[in-house]
DNA sequence: TTTATATTAGTAATTGTTCCGAATATTGTT
DNA sequence: AACAATATTCGGAACAATTACTAATATAAA
C-alpha cells in the first residue's frame, strides 16, 4: 500500500520536529484543531503510526499511562522527571557494546537497547527548593 | 494506614516469587481464581499496588499494551523478547556510573535508570531457524 | 465479644487507543 | 478536464487495561 500526501499528516510531523516536549496524541489535537476543524484522534494516531512504520517517528511507551512521540530518530536516552513528567534528550553517547555483552551472557539476539533515567529536572528542584 | 494480612495478597507475593515469568494480572487471576473462587480483578491490582508500596513488588510498564510485575527486586536489566514478549532477567552488572554522567551532563538529579534489551530469545529463535 | 478498620467481590466508570463505514482528498490515466 | 482507483478523513462505536465505588466480610486489637 503506497502513501498519498496528507495535509494532516505532515502537519504532524512538523510539529513533531519543532518541538522538544515528547507530546501525547491529544497534545497534537489541542495544538492541530484550530487549524484542522474536524480532525478527530483518530486521524492522530493513524497518521503517528503511519509515520512510524516509516521511521520518521519514535513511540515513547514507558514512564506514563499514555504514549508520547518524538521525530528525533537518531539514537539517544532519556531523561524522564518523576515530578513533572518532562521527557529530555540525553547527549550521553550510545553504548552498544553493552548489547555485546548481553549476547555473550544470553546467547540471545540483541536488536537494540534502551536507557531510562528517572529523576527531578532542572525546573522541579528549583520549585522544590522555593 | 496500616495493612492487615490478607490471603489473597500472601498468594500473589508467593507466585511472584516463584515464577520467572513476570505475569501480568491477568496471569495471577488465572493462577489464583482456583484457589479463591470469588477472586475479582480488582482484588489483584489493588495488591499489586500495595506490594508495590510496600518495596516487595515492581511494575514492569514497558513493551506492552498491559502492564506485568516482578518480585526480584534486586536491581537488573531487562531482556524482551520481540517475537513472544517473554522478559528475561540480565545478570549484567548493573551501571550506576551512567548515572553519574547524566547529572554531569545535565546537572538534574538522577534517582535510577533502567535499560531494556530488545531481541530475539532462544526458543523463538530455534522455532523460526526451523 | 465489641469495636474499628482494612480487605474483598462485584460492578460501574474511566482512560487511552483502535476499529469501522460513509464521505472526501489525492493520484494516475484517458 | 473528467474519470477511476484507492488512501485518507471524520465521527462515533468498540475495546482493553486499569481504577473507583459500595456493601459485605475478614482481621486485629481492646
Amino acid at each position: 500500500m503506497l502513501y498519498k500526501k496528507s495535509k494532516q499528516r505532515d502537519r504532524i510531523l512538523e510539529l513533531l520536529k519543532t518541538t522538544g516536549s515528547h507530546p501525547s496524541a491529544d497534545w497534537l489535537y489541542e495544538k492541530l484543531k484550530a487549524e484542522f476543524p474536524r480532525l478527530s484522534m483518530g486521524t492522530i494516531y493513524r497518521n503517528l503510526s503511519i509515520l512510524e512504520k516509516q521511521g520518521l517517528v519514535k513511540k515513547i511507551d514507558f514512564g506514563s499511562t499514555y504514549d508520547r512521540f518524538e521525530a528525533n530518530i537518531t539514537p539517544h536516552y532519556h531523561f524522564i522527571c518523576e515530578v513533572c513528567g518532562a521527557i529530555k534528550d540525553l547527549e550521553l553517547p550510545v553504548e552498544y557494546q553493552l548489547e555485546k555483552k548481553v549476547e555473550e551472557e544470553t546467547h540471545m539476539t540483541v536488536h537494540k537497547h534502551r536507557i531510562e533515567f528517572f529523576g527531578i529536572c532542572n525546573a522541579c528542584m528549583a520549585k522544590k527548593g522555593s
